[in-house]
DNA sequence: CAGCATACGTACCGATCGGTAACACTGTCA
DNA sequence: TGACAGTGTTACCGATCGGTACGTATGCTG
């Protein structure tokens, strides 16, 4: 590991071929869709070439599991980011992540999460982009077990299945309905299912 | 128009080549997804050659349409279907309407709505097929809160929009898991929080 | 039967898809 | 100095994409 002698120009910088196509797919594939977009327009947006992308990735796909990987990962951030100020208290740990995705949710161009989006581009569950998507959802449903249990519910894991439900919604709703769309109610929503599941 | 001489042999009919390219891309696009399914793929599955289908359709994307235009109308009739059952009475209409859904939704294989995949699968706002999807989502709204001031809900739009997220929620989900998932606890879900909005 | 429109198929188009072979250039480290 | 890893360059591959020019079959009407 070289003591970084490169001299990055602040933010811009000619970081590695492999980093750039890494950031320009996780773009290009949530803003216009996985399918949608080919590795010709990955690598000249990058600035980089084809060969550099099948150095880095075995293939295409590889390249769009890649991308779902680095999404889940920064999604747990997000969605763990409230905890700093809510620490020890699940509720308001999750209502605060809920009432920041209502936000986002309510403007226009809001393009959801790209691992829902991924799992219905590849509905067939053996591709590499279903089973990353599908794996992470699966990690999410878990960890909304958790916080319903940390919650005291009457029944954590029905709680956590409908506060999932709402969650998915709002991605999509999102996408559906431009700024005045359904996501805004998802905090008083969310708030009075809590409260009557208590 | 002549009097249907047409020797149709019961149910399999050789119709018209329009029609059964409208029937097959149904199933394709619906299955599949709309990206991953050529037009070579449904002529040849129809049986007829890709010259009929630009014959009937201007283009690719009039097929989409004309099959999200088709997809809006059987949805209707699914949701409209429980009110044989429940005359005047949205709450019960409803009920019964998302009881159904839950059950198709916690099957394996179930792919959601072919109107919501289409609005992830083609997210720019000027494409037919996001335009199609983008209004029957809409009408949908409409209805919804139609129904919620038939229920003498406190804040009908509100309770709608609630309702909305849960349906959406449960379209995505039920692709996402499995057998067990999440879309199961929809009706429990749903009766709270029309009770608790009343 | 002739005439004609409708409906369909054969064969093909250019463009783009994901992916690769071969070679030149650059900077780092020994 | 030389070896080497990483990158860029150019040119290319077969397959598939959406779409079309043009000839052929069929069936109704006179």
């Amino acid at each position: 590991m070289p003591t970084k002698p490169k001299p990055q120009s602040a933010t811009e910088a000619p970081r590695r071929a492999a980093d750039r196509i890494r950031d320009t797919a996780f773009d290009l594939f949530y803003r216009e869709g996985i399918r949608a977009v080919g590795v010709e327009e990955i690598v000249s947006q990058a600035g980089v070439t084809k060969p550099s992308l099948y150095r880095a990735f075995e293939s295409k796909d590889e390249l769009i599991a890649a991308y779902l990987r680095d999404y889940n990962h920064r999604f747990c951030e997000r969605f763990e980011a409230p905890a700093a100020e809510h620490p020890d208290d699940p509720k308001q740990h999750l209502l605060a992540y809920l009432d920041r995705l209502a936000q986002r949710a309510s403007h226009d161009g809001y393009r959801g999460c790209g691992l829902t989006n991924a799992l219905i581009e590849y509905p067939e569950p053996e591709h590499p982009a279903h089973r990353v998507a599908q794996e992470s959802k699966q990690q999410l449903r878990e960890r909304l077990r958790e916080m319903c249990r940390g919650m005291g519910a009457r029944d954590p894991d029905e709680l956590a299945d409908g506060l999932l439900l709402l969650l998915e919604g709002t991605y999509v709703s999102g996408q559906a309905f431009g700024e005045g769309g359904p996501a805004h109610v998802l905090g008083v929503i969310a708030r009075r299912l809590i409260e009557a599941s208590m």
